[in-house]
DNA sequence: ATGAAAGCGCTAACAG
DNA sequence: CTGTTAGCGCTTTCAT
């Protein structure tokens, strides 16, 4: 089917030998015999296989990266500096949504082994189980990102990105406190990540930091969708005493809860406090104006990207790159505090 | 580094041949020596080579996206979708973002034909230029989605899965028309690809049919951004004879219209009308509940990756598959019908 | 500077 | 039913 070396080696009698030096602009070969070989192969529209590179430089310059699902508005940025990143190094990026289900996890993570990706990019809805012990006993590099494993034994043995979840719920739940709010209800999906265990950790701190009452029915998990969150956000608002703010744990499920806010009726932020996380492209647009916690997404995947490609072009193991990013609050209008201003220090 | 068959072989003291069947669970071997060898591969934790496998099988199991870019909120849902399917079938994705650049789309098409994967879905910005030559000389399997070449010579010989932009474009004017509007500006960018072009042939058909007058001061193309978006409509509203509704040819870009029109004190749509194209997933937010074409894109992707995966395994070349889905509008509250009533027919 | 030949991991002929 | 062998396209010694 396609052009080899060989054809280009017969076209330009030389050997293989020949060729491959001069496509790939190496020395040992008269200036004169690689321009010509270069010509002819640019006639014959020549494209290397890259399989076969692959099979003798053990390299496929093609990365994985597993995320929860790209649909999510989270993780477009993400896969796009990924990929930028990536490109701009020379690699590819194959791309797999787990759907937060394990068993999506795992098989992407073989099929990503086992098709030769240089290294893999892991964002995985699971804080525990067995996805490292596979990368680290085959001795692959990966990075993960947004989330990381907790306890785990091999936990030292990780490169990582990811914010600083527990501060950005604290200062999350802190806002609300100051402008005023005592009963703040806290939603949240896909807790078996870590990021989402630290935001809710962080959240529940601030509010004993506080004093404020921590009603265990404030306290919801369902699954991701921003349906369910806002059918969550219902039942809350239906109570007898129901809560008067709502700290979200992730942007897109926030504007669930916004719906159902003002489907019941009541105003935001007058009536109900919001306050998201992630500052997703959307929540800034006119008439949302989401409170929420920034998530500086691009930046973790050119950071993820870079550290991967590092360890898999220095195969030396040096020192493991744990990076933790700031989680900046971002006061939109959905939390009130320009109408109450900071009442409580 | 990994463990390979030839490892196996020698720890079953077998034939890498007999391996290979084992693995592949092919018959021409014992039931017992199979599951013997299937053992201690699964012991070794053997993952077979695909580089390796693919120099044989002429087949790589990935397939190519070249889309403008993931962050553009339209384009998610295709790609999930195009991901999806693709699982399904066994095969991966490697993602490429072309930002709407002639160099880099290029650029990704001759990486991804390198990299051997085995078939291409391609949303080009192009719809003339030599990115099809290329595919159609190779014999390279391709589709494409989103958008086509037009009045290309080989135009005959390619497969696509595109939503009738023409229908579309018309039906946002007419439906401007019809409840009061006579003069639309039409925003629009990237046009240089098929759908983009086609919109805006639907819109000024509809335009002509119904005797509205065309001002070509409200024809206005920008490059590809919220802001420049926002730019472009502030310049038309601050004509001497402004617009009293916008066309805008992307959802995207009409949030950033709303931003110029809410932010010059007119309201939506009792003083400006609006109407979007694509019906992304933020469109029906309560507050924006922007007026649009709908695009379904997973649909569309979907199918494309089906054709696509079709072609590539009955390499028999068969029809060709040219798919045009219906263009809907959908109503929200940007454009004012339910406050004037369709006042013409 | 150039060519011949070995081999990456695997599959597919063919021989036994 | 099993093992031997050639070869996919390329890179890389090693001779020449």
């Amino acid at each position: 089917m396609g052009v080899t070396i060989k054809d280009i080696a017969r076209a330009a009698s030389v050997s293989t030998a020949a060729v491959s030096l001069a496509i790939n602009n190496r020395p040992g070969i008269s200036e004169k015999t690689r321009s010509k070989i270069r010509r002819i192969a640019k006639e014959l529209h020549y494209i290397p296989n890259l399989a076969a590179r692959s099979l003798i430089s053990q390299r496929s310059l093609t990365i994985g990266v597993i995320i929860t699902d790209i649909t999510d508005p989270f993780y477009p940025q993400l896969a796009r500096s990924i990929e930028e990143t990536a490109d701009e190094r020379g690699y590819s990026m194959i791309l797999c949504n787990s759907d937060g289900d394990f068993r999506r996890e795992r098989h992407g993570l073989e099929n990503l082994m086992g098709k030769q990706v240089d290294g893999i990019i892991l964002s995985s809805t699971f804080s525990e189980g067995p996805a490292i012990d596979l990368l680290v006993e085959k001795g692959f590099p990966f990075v993960f990102t947004n989330r990381i494993p907790v306890n785990h034994p091999l936990g030292d043995d990780i490169d990582y990105v990811i914010i600083d979840n527990y501060a950005g719920g604290y200062r999350a739940v802190e806002h609300l406190y100051r402008i005023g709010h005592d009963k703040i209800a806290i939603i949240a999906a896909h807790m078996t990540a870590s990021n989402m265990i630290e935001r809710a950790r962080g959240a529940r701190s601030a509010m004993k930091e506080y004093g404020m009452h921590c009603n265990p029915d404030y306290f919801i998990t369902c699954e991701y969708s921003r349906r369910r969150a806002l059918l969550a956000a219902k039942g809350l608002l239906a109570m007898k005493d129901p809560p008067t703010a709502f700290f979200v744990q992730d942007d897109n499920l926030a504007l669930g809860v916004r719906e159902a806010i003002l489907s019941s009726g009541a105003r935001i932020p007058e009536d109900v406090g919001l306050v998201g996380f992630d500052d997703i492209d959307f929540a800034g647009v006119t008439g949302v104006e989401l409170t929420t916690v920034s998530h500086r997404s691009d930046e973790m995947g050119t950071l993820a990207t870079e550290i991967l490609i590092n360890k898999i072009e220095n195969s030396a193991v040096g020192t493991m790159n744990k990076i933790v990013l700031e989680a900046e609050l971002i006061i939109r209008k959905t939390c009130g505090h320009h109408l109450k201003g900071y009442v409580r220090p």
